[in-house]
DNA sequence: CGCACCCCCTGCCGGC
DNA sequence: TGCCGGCAGGGGGTGC
């Protein structure tokens, strides 16, 4: 489900509401997910306050006041949910946290493939990945230049590396590569500078703009209120295989790119 | 190194 | 209407 917006845009509305508050209980219904929440999560967790609510990639990190991160990835289906005083049990909510001042904050997950975590501060680049995160400014143009150099790899498949670059998924690829008039399956490393700086910028704007407009709600997403994204409305390829391109009415293509389903216009980029 | 192909899991959609 | 296959925004592992 999520990218770097979704959770960009989950992070924004709950850190307000998190930040400063102290944990009180945490309820662990359902610790079977891709990786099994660990017997002690939710003791590392009670108690503890929030200082601050932060994001890396696709992480979701709560930086608890004993120094240790509170890790949240939310996989493809997850949702964090937060609500005043006790709310029912929906199915597939799996972990429930609730704040002092009777604020309750649900992780709901259907395909279990997210993750959560309480780890030492240490080890949050080999949990979390080590790329640079998709808004930062230290992802520029000479940066993206050297990531690429001497790789065969698509550029779709390094973008979506979150080892090297963190945040960006399925569907902003497709959608930032559309903008910058490159095409998904271009070897990375015969990229020139230019078309970096194109790539580059066209990230920052892509998500940017994703941002402003809450994400995009394809199925399942919601933000930590419950509400939808827009961003969806705007895409301009993903998709929207046998459609006409919205610049130039091209009909633009789908295909399998490192497993993952590409869309690209033919005309508008090269 | 790069990729094709598995896996994890539930839900939804389209075709029959 | 119902069943079934395919596919879905995530990541990780293996083997070629």
């Amino acid at each position: 489900m999520p990218e770097l917006p979704e959770i960009e845009t989950i992070r924004r509305g709950i850190a307000p509401e998190v930040e400063g508050r102290r944990i009180v209980a945490v309820d662990v219904r359902e610790r079977r997910l891709r990786t099994p929440i660990a017997r002690d999560f939710a003791d590392r967790l009670a108690g503890r306050h929030v200082v601050q609510f932060d994001r890396h990639g696709k992480f979701l990190l709560g930086h608890l006041d004993d120094g240790r991160l509170w890790l949240v990835h939310l996989g493809m289906s997850g949702q964090l949910t937060l609500a005043d005083g006790p709310v029912p049990a929906r199915t597939h909510d799996h972990v429930v946290v609730r704040f002092e001042g009777d604020r309750t904050l649900t992780y709901n997950d259907p395909r279990r493939f997210g993750r959560l975590a309480v780890i030492d501060a240490a080890a949050v680049a080999a949990e979390a990945g080590g790329g640079v995160d998709a808004l930062s400014p230290a992802l520029d143009a000479g940066l993206l230049f050297a990531l690429t150099r001497r790789r065969r790899t698509s550029i779709k498949a390094l973008l979506m590396d979150q080892r090297r670059i963190a945040g960006l998924g399925n569907i902003y690829v497709s959608e930032l590569l559309f903008r910058a008039g490159v095409r998904p399956r271009r070897a990375a490393g015969r990229l020139s500078r230019a078309e970096c700086a194109r790539i580059v910028a066209a990230t920052a704007h892509v998500l940017a703009e994703a941002v402003r407009l809450g994400g995009s709600s394809i199925n399942d997403y919601r933000d930590g209120f419950g509400r939808y994204g827009c961003f969806q409305s705007v895409h301009q390829v993903y998709d929207r295989a046998g459609e006409a391109c919205r610049r130039c009415g091209t009909t633009v293509r789908g295909v399998v790119v490192v497993g993952r389903s590409t869309f690209w216009c033919p005309t508008c980029q090269r």
